[in-house]
DNA sequence: CTTGCAGTACTGACCAGTCAGTACTGCAAG
DNA sequence: CTTGCAGTACTGACTGGTCAGTACTGCAAG
């Protein structure tokens, strides 16, 4: 009866496709696996056969689309020189890494968010990756006198939390735009260091 | 048997302070009705006499201290002359405020985000209050000539984003210290706009 | 006695997770 | 080549614990 065993979409993706979108939109607690075993057409028993729960595939998707963004950033930033071009070449990858998948960055940027205690061990992880990476090239622009000397630990979390809610916000209302974004969270960001085009 | 009638901490306060504590340190899923029965030493009944559900119980004090806030930096503001002067006073008002308020500050800036499509409303509306707050008086400062011009949106937003995660950092691990921040980021923010001392 | 408030015991919807079963593939021994 | 057995991928009806919300009672003050 020409069953298709040989689906190329595997079914572990179309699991996580599924639960892609459904998680984005409504949240964690209000997605029921039995949506996305409708939106996947799969069985239910299929996720638990490629997921040990609920939350471990949450966090699959977290995790993946984690490993994305950071993997564009470092070879935006490897293309350039030492110093503040770096800076400025990861915070570009990011808007447009964050532009080009807009429903995994509500999924990283607000679903992922007050979860209680499980997650949450998550979230810090995530978010202390990528202000680590700024931090790095923002001491990087310190020592090579790029920029004059702050605190970039503040100055790390400080960005990102900037980052964060603008895209959020354009996730949200499609406003503002991402050139207009680019054009005025850029400077923004760097003028906060004392850097001037 | 001198049942106290006369609680002079009424039940309704002493409910909402409980809800605070559990719903702050647990996120709103995680916190059974029951744990605020035993917590407030209160009944379960009483819980559905002064709110409706669980659910408005928690906005109620997402409102209580978002109204917080708000009342603080506007009696903050309106101290000081129009211009730059009102940003920096606005700024750290809402830093004091949080940093006296660890609590209810994790209750608006975590636990409220990513509980889905009912509350996503809700954030968004206190995030806008709060981002045009801001705007309002960035919008004075330009206009007056403080600071060079700036898309006041995006600026407001990403300012807030920085507050915000500055703050939860800070909220979590009790690092930076509430001067380090004042020190660092109040700067950093007002640098942003082309504002130096 | 009645109304405003608080207490207790209960219910039933909900949904994550289970499990017995099916379908198909590959492969080794006779 | 075919039978039989083991492994993999998947199915979907079912279950059991959980917990928001309800029904009902108790009682003190006006």
């Amino acid at each position: 009866m020409a069953q298709q065993k040989h689906d190329p979409r595997s079914t572990r993706e179309r699991i996580l496709d599924a639960a892609l979108n459904i998680f984005s939109a409504k949240g964690f607690h209000d997605t029921k696996l039995d949506e996305i075993v409708a939106e996947a057409s799969i069985s239910k028993g299929s996720i638990y056969f490629h997921f040990p729960n609920k939350e471990k595939l949450f966090i699959a998707l977290v995790d993946q689309f984690a490993d994305l963004i950071e993997r564009r950033a470092r070879q935006a930033i490897e293309k350039e020189a030492p110093g503040i071009l770096r800076v400025r070449a990861a915070l570009e990858a990011v808007l447009e890494t964050f532009g080009k998948y807009r429903r995994p960055a509500k999924l990283l940027l607000v679903q992922a968010v007050g979860l209680g205690t499980v997650f949450e061990r998550k979230r810090m992880e995530v978010t202390d990756r990528f202000a680590l990476l700024i931090q790095t090239y923002l001491d990087e622009a310190v020592a090579d006198g790029s920029i004059a000397p702050v605190n970039t630990h503040i100055v790390s979390h400080a960005w990102m939390g900037a980052i964060y809610s603008v895209v959020i916000q354009w996730v949200y209302t499609g406003e503002p735009s991402k050139d207009e974004i680019m054009e005025a969270l850029l400077p923004l960001l760097l003028k906060s260091v004392g850097y001037q085009d």
